[in-house]
RNA sequence: GGGCAGAUGGCCGAGCGGUUAAAGGCGACAGACUGUAAAUCUGUUCUCUCACGAGUACGCAGGUUCGAACCCUGCUCUGCCCA
């Protein structure tokens, strides 16, 4: 299988200008990425395109990734309602070297190799770009027609809330720099997701007028959940690739709770598995689906690829000594067991309350699992609260140390898969 | 500069003088069911409170009224149209 074929079976490609593969079949083709330096860390969602170029690399080709740094400071419309704030400078400075130590991780930079990695920033091209350059040179050769044409700006125009020059611009920008690589670093095809074909096109069409050259491009699909919702969202919010803001435990978690039909489309999309041997794994799935063999082997390989053997040794361990055996007493967790759960909010707590007895609420307070009292109580009643597996019923239950595992710990449950260590000392 | 329309809880969206902490939907959280799924059903969803209750809230500032999200005045912002 090429490339294309590749990605295409995985389900990868969306939109494709004609031409594409017969480049990659030709050549080493040099092709870029573009991440948005909107936080500090990357998400699962541009795990999507980091894998394009991943696997782009293994065909042999040459990856670019491009960090935002000029592009961040305009706001890119596309699929959004209404106008960005805009981000400072310091952020936008501190969210691109997040972003590029983490795109460090995914690519192989060795420069020994002809089609080693690079990593650029629009930033630097852009910096020392007059506003009337810009316009003279390049505004010039793109219409406003073309560009009011695109979708994205399209929506904007018919919506009450406008569209600001600044964010009516960003295509162009976004243009330029596939045309500034294809000038400096003969790149000729640029990626991205779906939503992004807008803005992809513009920079092939500069190409196209200002350098008489030939361009391409392709899009993935951009990921839903099979409900409808957001992909990339746990209920701790986004899942992010950085270990400090979501732990490998989490990230294990997130998708090891994949429906089945996203576990299907899913393991294609995020792991490096055969054809066959995903073929093989659905199979066994539409067997025994209770097994949930797709969704442990999706959660494995994606989180070793994205935090290593350790974190994955971590995250299954703790997995299983949550979750394995559910019916199991919390007595029978281990001192280690405990110690040992990474990703488990670990708090620290005042040992003589508990000794003299304190009341369920207030304990769940100042641990600062909740809040507010009134929420404690709300999610009591709810029955969402269980203490050392045991759920909670009386709102008025009184905590001593006979409730201690190993006279130190609680292992307190809000709802069925958010834990909390609270150390007694 | 002129005219018109609009601004309601995380979002969408009703309400148009008292019964409105504000219908309905979405989202979110929890429970039952299950496979730590999906679908479905149930509960919760301004803040504080065990509770009774209290405090804030319908763009902002004033005013009319026993009483205003709803009426009046000024301001701010947004969209559309005209110059």
């Amino acid at each position: 299988m090429n490339l294309i074929e590749e990605l295409r079976w995985r389900g990868m490609i969306q939109d494709i200008m004609p031409g594409t593969e017969e480049q990659l079949l030709k050549e080493q083709t040099s092709a870029y990425i573009g991440f948005d330096p909107t936080a500090e860390s990357l998400h699962i969602g541009s795990l999507v395109p980091i894998l394009l170029l991943v696997h782009l690399q293994k065909a042999g080709h040459k990856p670019y990734a491009l960090v935002g740094g000029a592009t961040g400071m305009i706001g890119d419309p596309t699929g959004k309602s209404e106008e960005r704030n805009l981000l400072s400078e310091d952020v936008l400075q501190r969210n691109q070297d997040g972003i590029q130590k983490q795109l460090a991780k995914f690519l192989q930079f060795d420069e020994s190799k002809p089609n080693a990695a690079v990593m650029v920033n629009n930033y630097d091209w852009f910096k020392g770009m007059s506003f009337l350059d810009f316009i003279r040179d390049t505004g010039k050769h793109i219409t406003v027609n073309y560009m009011m044409a695109k979708d994205s700006v399209k929506k904007r125009i018919e919506s009450e809330n406008g569209i600001s020059f600044t964010e009516f611009t960003y295509q162009l920008i976004q243009g330029y720099d596939f045309y500034w690589l294809y000038k400096n670093h003969n790149c000729k095809l640029q990626m991205g997701g779906s939503d992004q074909w807008g803005n992809i096109t513009t920079g092939a069409e500069l190409i196209r007028r200002k350098a008489g050259g030939e361009a391409f491009a392709f899009t993935c699909p951009l990921l839903k959940k099979a409900d409808g919702g957001k992909f990339g969202k746990s209920e701790k919010g986004n899942v992010w690739l950085d270990a400090e803001k979501t732990s490998p435990y989490h990230f294990y978690q997130f998708w090891l709770n994949a429906a089945d039909d996203d576990a299907k489309k899913w393991i294609k999309i995020f792991t490096f598995l055969p054809k066959e041997a995903i073929e093989t794994l659905i199979q066994q799935h539409d067997e025994n689906a209770a097994q949930r063999l797709l969704q442990k082997t999706l959660a494995k390989e994606v989180t070793l690829f994205v935090h290593g053997e350790e974190g994955l040794k971590q995250a299954i361990e703790t997995t299983e000594k949550l979750f394995a055996n559910q019916s199991a007493p919390a007595e029978s967790l281990s001192e280690d067991d405990l110690e040992g759960m990474e990703g488990v909010v670990k708090i620290d707590y005042d040992g003589d309350k508990v000794k003299s007895g304190i009341d369920v609420i207030s304990f769940l307070t100042e641990t600062n699992i909740f809040p507010s009292r009134g929420e404690a109580k709300k999610m009591i009643q709810n029955g969402g609260i269980s203490i050392n597996r045991k759920k909670v019923e009386d709102a008025s239950l009184v905590i001593a140390s006979d409730k201690l595992l190993h006279s130190k710990y609680l292992l307190v449950q809000k709802g069925k898969k958010n834990y909390y260590l609270v150390k007694v000392g």
